[in-house]
DNA sequence: ATTATCTATAGATCTATAGATAATGC
DNA sequence: ATTATCTATAGATCTATAGATAATGC
């Protein structure tokens, strides 16, 4: 009878660190970190638990690598997606399609901020601030993005919380129904109301 | 030395059922369904495994129930903030200071709700249908309240919709700051946002 | 000597169930 | 006879680590 295959040892697997990463922010996406093991982990990568051990030191410390790097990556696609100089029109377009983008792509980074941010009660400090850094400077880039594209400067906190608020909405409804032309009419309904939010003076 | 007091069997204790029901939904809204374990209930409630097993048939079953009841109290309370009759500034003070005791309140069902949700991927079909059972019917409440303080009649889906978005946005992120000051600005702010959303033509 | 893995395992915890038992209702 | 528990346990799975091993760099 055929045992399992021998595993080749310590046989400098290519950038092992990074596959157990990305499985790690696949799982959260999926699940959450209660719902993410490190033998399903194991399991999908093809390495043993003292591998991520040793590159992690922990389960915790492998969620909040994860939370850092979905998140960092989250905030650079929303950078990317701000076209410096447009019109309000031309950056809300952009926006939303970018948004969509977001939400849809198999990372699902917001979807994996939210299932994180939600178990923060059981979470050490270190994940909770990372996830408060990451969203402070997601409103920032709004903020930036609504400025930018209308001269606006009157409670352009208040609109950025909003905004991030509806982003995040739609996310978490796109996870429960995968209705794709739902999730297009909830940005587009974000769309309608960010329009009559800014107040275009110039 | 002491041993562990012998329990008393079988001696009808008043209400398992619900207790356990209770320490269930207290899990889920500090947890997510993967850290909601059958072991730490019965601790909390001071039961056995096979009293869960009897009155809910599985894990899955006590988190449907935990939905359902959540849920229904989540709904009854919306329906019972809705001062019938009054104007739409009434109507809007009521359901922000509504909206802030609820996510405030200990039993946080709106947490609760979103947690599973965002493991729904994972639950069974009769999970996902109650969720959205219970959020077609607050979408249909918060229409209804729009509609008769107002008399609105255009887009009420859509602001349904976004008012349903922002308030579990407040709730997501009063989990992760718990910050009274700051949930009260983010209700403030959705106040006035649904005033310019809707269009009073009566 | 350092880096990155593996084998093997500890010890805790998880969901679930079989079968016993006690109280209640007919 | 039915209802609601318990004791006891099965068997799977969980996180984590000790110690061995192989490749690489000095």
């Amino acid at each position: 009878m055929t045992l399992a295959t021998p595993v080749s040892k310590a046989v400098s697997a290519p950038n092992a660190s990074g596959s157990i990463l990305d499985a790690a922010i696949d799982r959260l996406a999926e699940s959450s970190p209660s719902g993410m093991t490190i033998n399903e982990i194991c399991k999908r990568v093809g390495v043993r638990p003292p591998a991520i051990y040793y590159h992690f030191g922990s389960k915790e410390g492998l969620v909040s690598a994860a939370v850092e790097t979905a998140g960092n990556a989250w905030l650079e696609a929303l950078r990317a997606q701000l076209p410096a100089g447009g019109t309000f029109e031309e950056t809300l377009v952009a926006a939303l399609d970018g948004w969509q983008a977001l939400i849809e792509s198999p990372r699902r980074p917001i979807k994996l901020l939210l299932s994180v941010q939600l178990e923060s009660a059981e979470s050490s400090p270190e994940i909770r601030a990372a996830l408060q850094r990451v969203y402070d400077h997601a409103r920032e880039i709004i903020r930036l993005g609504i400025a930018t594209s209308t001269g606006q400067t009157k409670n352009l906190d208040g609109i950025a919380e909003t905004v991030l608020g509806l982003v995040q909405a739609a996310a978490i409804h796109f996870h429960l129904d995968g209705d794709r032309t739902a999730l297009r009419a909830r940005l587009d309904e974000l769309g309608r109301t960010l329009s009559l939010l800014v107040d275009r003076t110039s």
